[in-house]
DNA sequence: TATGGCTATCTTGCATACAAGACGGGTAAG
DNA sequence: CTTACCCGTCTTGTATGCAAGATAGCCATA
């Protein structure tokens, strides 16, 4: 709501205005970044542009087609799949390790909910897409470790632009029955079944997408063409095996 | 062994030849980056040098001074703690994950606790230090998710940064009865089993460690004049705090 | 009409130039 | 001897310029 101030504060803010467009839903999967103009609405010159976008694509969202342009990036269905997986592994073992709910967190959690509740009234689903996200980051916020809390943010970005991408309806009522199951099992101190409860949850909304409809609709031809599917992981180029150990 | 290849070859191998330098405990904590060294070095100019360090630094591997230059992170305790608990948490979760060992998986992990064996008997600490993280990327890999993956080699790396840091003597031995542990649940099919044990190994590790020598000389000083005591986080900059939904 | 090639334009890739700040050594004053 | 200050040097921060490639539209041709 209060970005696109051009002038105002020439930090380098353009990395989070992009994240925060995404957490709320406002920036669409695919969209293109253009240096020039992301540069002339921040009011920086393109280097810094350049800057925030190599940090995105390690953060894994915004990806580079060599001189045709940055775009947000598109989760294939394969992907998508792989980011559920690493949520659920992760959030499952942050929440095994939690230790107890403060009198705080549970403030935190239940006007949380409340929000949620509130959203749903209102039919505002881009806030409650955006919501649903922030649930999880502040379950991670609540562990306490910054370092899970800026992994899950990120893969949390990426949920929503899968989400984007693949979900055809919102069944934002059970989510919300979902996260509500999950806080229930935390204020009672029980953290397996919340864990359990989490991983049920992100099954479950990864079931309710769409994942046969191909956002890339050249992919059974790609395949037929025997072209290596799309590369898959987090990290952009060839990241892909770092020398562990033996070096040849 | 066959970096510093100065002209040939003249992609962006700079941002994996540090953190494979870091793996393989080559590159100490604390190293100074010099973008200009660096350069010359890889035969580039410093732009594409930054990039690297630029990215090195949203995956928490090094630091920037502001106009003092780039260093190799040297993690405090607190973040050291940090490290070891997100640790737990996303390989727990990815072992609790797991579906089975294959053959070829079985055959891996055979072959790397041969080889942590073989650097045991040959007394290569250098070579085990490197060895003893490898196991745990291994077993990500064998996960199949690639996001993980590389979360995990990321905190790898950081993890071996602490060692050199806090371990005063290397308890190779207790490592790899662990890392055997680990397997032989993982061969018995018992994933929580080893969920279990690689939390238990984790923790003996960073019990192992010397947190109170402090690298940081200055801490009690700093903490006496009650500024910050080093600020924890995964990301750099003011990233903390992403704009979650509510804005303001 | 359909097709092949050419060019104009727009994109990023990369290097370079310059500015701003940090640091260290020297020097002079106390 | 200690302290304060100044300046040269080295570092990163940022902008800009140019090159290389990609794309789209146009035109000629079959």
């Amino acid at each position: 709501m209060q970005d696109s101030h051009t002038s105002e504060s020439t930090q380098s803010n353009i990395e989070e205005a992009i994240v925060s467009g995404i957490l709320s839903a406002r920036i669409r999967p695919g969209t293109r970044l253009s240096e020039n103009q992301l540069a002339s609405v921040f009011g920086v010159s393109r280097t810094r542009v350049r800057e925030a976008m190599m940090r995105l694509e390690t953060r894994g969202i915004v990806t580079v087609s060599p001189r045709r342009g940055w775009f947000v990036v598109e989760p294939s269905a394969e992907e998508a799949m792989t980011v559920y997986e690493a949520r659920r592994a992760i959030e499952s073992g942050l929440l095994r390790g939690m230790r107890a709910l403060t009198d705080e967190g549970r403030t935190v959690l239940v006007s949380h909910l409340e929000e949620e509740k509130a959203a749903m009234a209102a039919g505002d689903r881009q806030r409650l897409t955006c919501l649903m996200g922030d649930f999880h980051i502040r379950i991670a916020e609540l562990g306490g470790n910054p370092i899970l809390v800026d992994i899950l943010r990120d893969l949390t970005a990426r949920t929503i632009l899968i989400s984007m991408l693949y979900q055809s309806e919102f069944h934002a009522v059970q989510s919300h029955e979902g996260h509500c199951r999950i806080f229930g099992a935390m204020a009672a101190g029980d953290f397996v079944k919340a864990a359990e409860l989490s991983v049920e949850h992100l099954d479950e909304v990864e079931t309710g997408l769409d994942l046969t409809t191909r956002p890339d609709p050249l992919s059974e031809l790609r395949s037929s063409l025997s072209l290596p599917p799309r590369t898959v992981s987090s990290r952009p180029s060839g990241t892909r095996k770092t020398a562990t150990s033996k070096e040849k």
